[in-house]
DNA sequence: TGATTGGTTCTTGTATACAAAAGAGTTGAC
DNA sequence: GTCAACTCTTTTGTATACAAGAACCAATCA
């Protein structure tokens, strides 16, 4: 790995951990010496940022921390919600055996995560569930976009997990993705997995608390 | 517009126009003295051709033209005809009626491109027709998204109006879908966008004549 | 007193120079 | 004769130096 990427990679999670707040502009020079480097790996790493959308790039003016708002956040789960259900589709005809094993061991240690209430540990899992049925939809570019939009939120679907009873109702709607997918219904599937990214209900308030606190 | 971003659009422009060769590899300086600057805005453009997934960047060994074959491009039809249904079903519950006026207005003009057999000029219309559901669909990321992945297709899109008869059919289509859109129909839209963009019968052919010829 | 214009300073964009790593070719040993 | 190791070359990754554009502040004019 790169000097660049590593120095992406912590900006990054910067950014994500709300260190660096929303709008603040990131300077070059200061992030340069932050890191013991020269400027040119540093506008290397917020070239990928801007990439992947984290941050603004204005020509002559310098780069800005791109925290999307309620709105956006709520556009963005509502394709996320879509990915999934296509996704869950399209892997309810393709699934191997070996990857349904995959899915109900990781449900395992989701319920193991939920009964000791670590949050932490249950999200993991909950990442290799999801991660699995984007590998067994046999389509690549949807497997990368899909896991791409799922990186970007990654920081908000977690904090779902704080609500209260949110661990229990998570893992009993993966049993149930889990079996639709097992009986090769790909319209269940889709429905099921829908509703279960798509934010309603608590999730929304909890969304909202989760963007003011950063 | 900065120097680097000149740049990339040519060489974007080089690679979708077949112009340099798939799997080629992309050398920095010979890259600086063909447009007259040093290597760092070559590289930045570089940086920029790769978020888009033009290009393969490989640490220490080079940048590498990445066209996609035909598993991946039907792929990636696949997710398009997936966004542009998504696309369809929010905008039928969403579109106003002025978007809808310049629907029409975009496949009167289409009518008149497929009458003068003018492909280029259709190409244009059906653009605008199809950019102006993204824009109604009231969710500005999935607008984004779709538009994005309706850049990197276009030249394969483009080429399905080679096809006999394709300019007419697609105008059919057109039309079809401008009518489920002012129903409010939103699973008859989303249909007939899927239907509209998926990959079957003769455009499969036409597809793969298209990367062969590349 | 307010607005506009000029200059100054700070920051980004670009050029050049240097270092390090990967690949290929050659040479030597088994 | 073949395989392996070493060196040399090529190319990327990084540092430093320079240029150009933008924002800010002050001074002057209306």
């Amino acid at each position: 790995m790169t000097r660049a990427e590593q120095i992406a990679r912590d900006i990054e999670a910067r950014i994500i951990s709300g260190e660096v707040a929303q709008g603040a502009r990131l300077d070059e020079s200061a992030l340069a010496e932050r890191y013991g480097v020269s400027r040119t790996p540093v506008r290397e790493a917020l070239g990928l940022l801007n990439a992947t959308g984290l941050i603004r790039h204005e020509p002559r003016r310098g780069v800005f921390v791109r925290q999307p708002g309620a709105a956006e956040l709520l556009e963005m789960f509502e394709v996320m919600a879509e990915y999934e259900a296509f996704a869950g589709r399209l892997a309810a005809a393709r699934i191997t055996p070996a990857a349904l094993d995959v899915l109900d061991a990781a449900n395992d240690r989701c319920a193991r995560a939920a009964e000791a209430g670590d949050a932490d540990l249950y999200y993991i899992e909950n990442a290799v569930f999801h991660a699995t049925i984007y590998g067994q939809t046999g389509n690549g570019f949807l497997e990368r976009e899909t896991q791409r939009l799922h990186d970007r939120l990654r920081p908000y679907r977690r904090s779902q997990l704080q609500l209260r009873g949110r661990m229990a109702d998570s893992l009993a709607e993966h049993r149930s993705i889990a079996q639709y997918l097992r009986q090769g219904d790909g319209a269940g599937a889709a429905e099921a997995l829908r509703a279960h990214v798509a934010v309603q209900g608590d999730k929304f308030h909890m969304l909202l608390r989760t963007i003011n606190a950063a």
